[in-house]
DNA sequence: GCGAATTTTCAACTCGTTTTGAAAGTTCTG
DNA sequence: CAGAACTTTCAAAACGAGTTGAAAATTCGC
């Protein structure tokens, strides 16, 4: 699956000087394009840069790290971090001999989009689905005299129900990522990943 | 899979104003549902807006119906709808006898969102591995002199090494979904909700 | 080809979201 | 318990995505 790649810088050692220019243009660069695709899709641009510091940083930061690498302000700083324990996707960590809070993002990264998973279902496609059937509800079971509403209400109904279908189909699925029987169903996703592959021609 | 739900309203018949109606909110509360959660997504209001207008209404539209139902300009009803277009889940349909353009969107709601999934990926996941995978280049491969940078440096490699692998595993099971072998994939992702379901306890 | 109907464009504007920073609050230390 | 270190809050400012509407462009029928 994993394709080889070459190796695109030299093999003879490099200094210093070098490794932590690389080290630093790569994190920044990559903090970037979190940020950005976070954007794209309706999460804070810097609530993603945060995280994308502090997972790529892979060690615990405090508040004055952050805004200094980031150049936010402390107020920002600190509601973002806050949205970002609410996820679940960051967490509190004293460091003992500083008095300051660090906080550090998970590192494993199926268990980052799991919990990124569980979250946003919660608050945002559960909701969702709820409404939905209260739509549905509406017009459901609703008898019209005259075969023209007859067949109006037929159609509405059946697109509302194909579409919550649909939705409920999706969030079944969420479910069953999210659920704590994780690696279970890693195995499943990477199966799933080839199997498709595979038959795409 | 689908659990059996009471009929909510009456058996006995309604009448014509009754549907209108009920058929009125139920369309509104959709749209509106619809709206706001393509806001959460990503999606402009608008554009989800008007995707939902058309859909729930199941029959072509023309502008002048679409601006007067959400209440919006013409120009921005144009710009959304040709935004629709060009994401490929609204076509343009000429009524005969009528001058005006239609729009019509797609009824069917697997085929709905793999063009989705296929329009998203291309625009926001592809270039976001193409830009990772520069991200690694910069890194990849240096060798540090001293065991401090080979740590730091291990530990930024494996850290994007892993993001990358989970994310192209993303764009491979889209792509997989995407293709036009839909049929198959279908019967795939219902076979996975139900396993995982039932293996959720 | 001309004029009416319709659609598209785009600069200015609006409005909601995000950010700021100073003040208030909290927690730790001696 | 007082004072210092650090964090959180929130009203106001900045920002930017989305919207408007009138003018320009296009398309169609005669």
């Amino acid at each position: 699956m994993a394709k080889p790649r070459p190796d695109t810088n030299s093999g003879t050692p490099n200094n210093a000087a070098q490794i932590g220019t690389q080290l630093r243009e790569s994190r920044e660069r990559f903090v970037a394009l979190w940020g950005q695709m976070g954007a794209h899709w309706g999460i804070p641009r810097t609530m993603a840069e945060v995280h994308a510091t502090l997972f790529i940083a892979g060690r615990p930061m405090n508040t004055d790290e952050i805004i200094d690498f980031l150049e936010i302000s402390r107020g920002n700083a600190s509601m973002t971090l806050r949205k970002l324990i609410d996820w679940g996707i960051v967490q509190r960590v004293h460091l003992r001999g500083d008095r300051k809070e660090y906080f550090q993002a998970e590192q494993d990264v199926w268990k980052l989009f799991r919990t990124i998973l569980r979250e946003r279902k919660k608050r945002e496609v559960d909701p969702v689905l709820e409404e939905l059937r209260q739509c549905r509800a509406l017009t459901d079971g609703l008898a019209p005299r005259n075969s023209d509403d007859q067949q109006q209400l037929l159609g509405h109904n059946n697109r509302l129900n194909s579409m919550l279908t649909f939705l409920e189909m999706v969030a079944d699925i969420s479910a069953g990522l999210t659920n704590d029987a994780g690696a279970e169903l890693q195995r499943a996703a990477s199966t799933l990943s080839s199997a498709t592959t595979e038959q795409a021609s």
